[in-house]
DNA sequence: CGTGTAAGGAATTCTGACACG
DNA sequence: CGTGTAAGGAATTCTGACACG
């Protein structure tokens, strides 16, 4: 589950372009919110950006917000508190597993 | 199910230099496998050619049929019966759906 | 048949900066 | 603060063709 680094959702390979006519804003606006640190994509050889599906449904989530007039530092908060609460729902994940482990054996999830 | 043209999987949204990354295989071929209609790119504005996930599973696919020194028309062949076989289990599918509905109502599939 | 390559052009992407505000 | 833009350069992509075989 915490894997997820190589599922299609995951995988970067769009570059800025394409990113751009996916979510209808400009490629400047999509490098600002990079330098804000609202999105990570990660860098080819030579230095190009690499978005995932999951960064472009990011980028739409951003551009709801920004629209409302939320400041990007906000949304930065927002978006920690977001995944902090995924992590720690992975965190009781693993538990109840190891728990499930010990009484009934390997449940293969 | 027949819908997918919109899944992650399906979306033509990666470049030819990163599914040459992504593949192992040169621009080149890539492009020589269009010619021989074993792949169906998109074409941006410009006329990039835009791929998808599903582009790349089935370029991996051929890149080991040449190797085993199979033709691009042998290969263009086994496609396309593995293709009609999909779409008549999608067939066989759709009426059993249908024969569901009728007994049961609507199995929301 | 399948793939490499040089050719010439068009479009992309990158960064740092100035502008407006 | 968020975004547009002109600047200059580097890398990408495209097509049609010649080469080898």
């Amino acid at each position: 589950m915490e894997e997820d680094k190589h599922s299609l959702k995951e995988r970067k390979v769009i570059t800025i372009g394409i990113v751009s006519e996916l979510t209808g804003l400009t490629v400047r606006q999509i490098r600002y919110y990079e330098e804000r640190k609202l999105i990570f994509p990660e860098r080819s050889n030579q230095g190009s950006r690499k978005f995932s599906f999951s960064d472009v449904e990011t980028l739409m989530e951003i551009a709801n917000k920004i629209e409302e007039g939320v400041q990007t530092h906000e949304i930065r908060r927002e978006m920690a508190k977001k995944k902090k609460g995924v992590t720690e729902k992975e965190v009781r994940n693993r538990m109840l597993k190891g728990q499930i482990r010990a009484q009934f054996g390997d449940p293969k999830m």
